[in-house]
DNA sequence: ACTTTATGTCAGCCTTGTTGACTTTCCAAG
DNA sequence: CTTGGAAAGTCAACAAGGCTGACATAAAGT
């Protein structure tokens, strides 16, 4: 109920404040859906090939981004039960992609790698889903690209900001 | 195959390109990905309330977007099934939260209106999505915002692109 | 009169999420 | 050494929300 009539237009400071109107807020909102839409369209199209979902995808990349990741791990950063992930895993496994390995100090947990031929698709999906994101960056620039993760990153819930940061270039 | 080894440094003109680097591209395809659920929680948090889903969500919002939209309309945009869509329309009309018109010109078409029940829901959902939003404008900064929503034009389907241009300010 | 378009609907399938219950393995504290 | 609890796996059942295919109806267009 607080600043409803769309016009916060001048702040107390007298910075413009026009892009936190309702419409301008509006429009982020959409530009996140049909981005996301864009976003997912091409990892889509070879998944069906392979008879994969997005959830195999998720896993495969996050597997490669940190190979020997547990499976606790994983769950923590794709957000989903033990049992939806483990239907994925198990497919994965039977499927040669992923090997899972007994932990050898904590023999209870598995780490996850991909097999060659699971590195194989995850390149593939991975490429196709850059290709885009590379047109995307150069058309709009670095100083957008810089603006783009910032917004990003913010809107992040801050659990999965911590996920985020994890992946810097580190290993 | 063609540019590998993740260090396109420098652009033929000498500018710097080190946000084109490999590293770089999975960071903002991970930013997509954690940001896309904290776009989403809030709202999926009030649909469960009301025994909604995310569908129910983006038919809502579009209704609201362009009301006495048509179906067919609804269905190039959101680019499900009408057989998906109608699922969920129906349950909106027979919950009284969204009107289905006979059209004027052209009876065979059916024009969505939300109903003040509709509207009030909208709200609610809208208003938790935009506070996210909101926040994460005011501290990333207008700059910031601007190419933030760049990058995402760039990222759409072209005919998504197109969808997301016709939302202007202009109803 | 015939064709196309817009919509609705039925039936059935798949993926991916959920909960709940149960087992096995095994580290670690008592 | 025993036991509690954590990590993992598994089974069953269910729901949302995608999909396809087939078919019905009304109205518009040719």
């Amino acid at each position: 109920m607080a600043e409803r009539n769309a016009s916060p237009a001048m702040g107390s400071r007298g910075e413009s404040l026009l892009f936190l109107t309702e419409d301008q807020l509006r429009r982020g909102i959409e530009a996140m859906f049909f981005a996301y839409r864009g976003f997912t369209a091409d990892p889509d199209r070879i998944l069906q090939e392979y008879g994969y979902g997005r959830a195999h995808h998720r896993a495969i990349h996050f597997i490669n981004r940190t190979p020997g990741t547990t499976v606790n791990n994983l769950l923590s950063i794709l957000g989903v039960t033990k049992q939806s992930l483990n239907r994925v895993l198990r497919a994965l496994v039977e499927d040669g992609l992923v090997e899972s390995r007994v932990g050898t100090r904590d023999k209870r947990e598995r780490h996850l790698y991909l097999t060659d031929e699971g590195k194989a698709l995850e390149r593939d999906l991975s490429e196709a889903q850059r290709a885009r994101m590379r047109a995307a960056f150069r058309n709009a620039g670095p100083e957008a690209v810089a603006g783009f993760r910032a917004v990003l990153e913010q809107m992040m819930d801050p659990e999965m900001r911590r996920h985020y940061l994890d992946g810097v270039d580190n290993g």
